[in-house]
RNA sequence: GGAGGGGUUCCCGAGCGGUCAAAGGGAGCAGACUGUAAAUCUGCCGGCUCAGCCUUCGGAGGUUCGAAUCCUCCCCCCUCCA
């Protein structure tokens, strides 16, 4: 068994804040004296059920308190989700129905118990608690904090002193997202860094409940696939989760060298040394990058598909980028057609393309062929008889048979 | 309640009677180069039966030979004053 400090070590791993290091280390002691399993609270939004490895950054961290046998509370903000955390240019949001908020839900566990254990995850709704509270209690709460307080959040800060508008509504995001913490009776809480006001408001809360302040935890955000912008299903910049392994391998190693390293410290599970380890085995040479940007890939296909798949894809992608050849699966579609038909409306049907202008542009810019040949007619009629194998760009193929 | 500023193609943002499918940037796509990297360069970037045609500039009307650009009404957003 993990000593005080071994466990204190790896919960620490990666985290931004931790406050408090001594709060943490009484209450691992205390858990460890009469056997109850930590409270460890983290809150995801009810509106964003395809998770990402920017939301697994988190959830492995819920991981190591888990092997350390503690209790996770996984949370779905589906009352939160009507305000949204302010940021300044989201408005209201609309609110979600009962259907959708369990159908997410359902998503949520189908995704986050590829990596947590069932078993040890209770997975709650801050509806259940919210909405038993009246007018008069929202009130009470509210008198808690003055506006000086939540002036001290930076996105408030900012908007204030810019004399931008700031919504009476958003004030009581924060003051909710504390609330849960002390209707959840939360010990740890979990987010990232741009949680922090929300996180440090759930020991203020409590601390007015008599409740001991929760230990809070914050998690870098990680940088989306371009790099600069942290990783968001909007800016499309991601790598979901639930996406096939020949996606996912593809996509790490589309990644930027410097970006890898990164990758590296948030979501690999390698120790901390042999990361630089390999650091440095790649600054003298050693190592190739790309090696080492393809045990990454190897290491996170394997996290969702299995080691098996991840071998698997690991091949694919050398067999149709590395050597030019076919993956081992190909779309096939079949098209109705008598005769011949123009080539755009062909590349159109099989969905390869949005629209017969699209096709007609990437014809002309040498990026279509047909069963390997370079086609650069725009008006090229392709006999339909048999099946032909499409190509457009790199990565796009389909196998088209005629009916 | 009063005053003012806006709504343009995926996003930001120019345009302010014809030369506008609409500058510029970003994103995206393709080609070159590579390690499918990054960076860089080049091209594309509304649709179609594609040297031509059709539909777009918050919505509906109107003026005009001609409107994203002018007028009227409506909807929405923002700022300031109260």
């Amino acid at each position: 068994m993990e000593t005080i400090e071994e466990q204190i070590a790896l919960i620490e791993r990666g985290t931004v804040d931790l406050i408090s290091k001594e709060d943490l280390a009484g209450k691992l002691k205390r858990s460890r004296e009469n056997g109850v399993p930590l409270r460890v609270k983290a809150g995801f939004d009810p509106t964003a059920p395809d998770l990402h490895l920017g939301h697994t950054v988190l959830i492995q961290k819920l991981k190591h308190f888990q092997d350390l046998g503690h209790h996770i509370l996984f949370l779905i903000g589906d009352f939160t989700g009507m305000i949204g955390d302010p940021t300044g240019k989201s408005e209201t949001r609309k609110p979600l129905t009962r259907d959708d908020v369990s159908r997410n839900a359902e998503t949520y566990k189908e995704q986050i118990f590829k990596i947590l254990d069932p078993e040890k995850t209770e997975v709650v709704f801050n509806s259940t608690w919210l909405n038993e509270l009246s007018s008069e209690d929202f009130i009470r709460l509210a008198s808690q904090l003055t506006v000086a307080r939540m002036l001290e959040r930076e996105d408030f800060k900012v908007r204030f002193e810019h004399q931008r508008p700031i919504s009476i509504h958003e004030f009581l995001y924060p003051l909710i997202q504390g609330y849960d913490s002390v209707a959840l009776r939360a010990d740890v809480e979990v987010g990232g860094t741009d949680q922090r006001f929300n996180l440090l408001m759930g020991r203020d809360l409590q601390r007015v409940w008599e409740q001991e302040p929760q230990v809070v935890l914050t998690l870098p955000l990680l940088e989306g696939l371009d790099g600069v912008n942290k990783m968001s299903k909007s800016l499309g910049n991601y790598i979901g989760i639930t996406e096939g392994a020949d996606d996912i391998y593809g996509k790490v190693l589309s990644v930027s060298d410097v970006l890898m390293f990164r990758y590296y410290d948030l979501l690999s599970d390698l120790a901390a040394a042999e990361i630089e380890n390999l650091k440095n085995e790649m600054a003298e040479g050693r190592l190739h990058p790309k090696a080492v940007k393809q045990q990454l890939a190897r290491e996170l296909t394997a996290r969702f598909h299995g080691s098996e798949a991840a071998a698997k894809a690991e091949e694919n992608f050398e067999r149709v980028f590395k050597k030019h050849a076919l993956p081992d699966e190909i779309p096939e579609k079949t098209i109705k057609a008598d005769g011949q038909i123009p080539l755009p409306r062909l590349l159109v049907e099989t969905g390869m393309v949005k629209s017969t202008s699209e096709a007609r542009r990437l014809i002309g810019q040498n990026a279509v062929s047909v069963d390997g040949e370079k086609v650069t007619d725009a008006d090229h009629n392709q006999p339909a008889s048999g099946e032909v194998l499409l190509k457009v760009g790199k990565r796009r193929f389909c196998r088209a048979r005629f009916g």
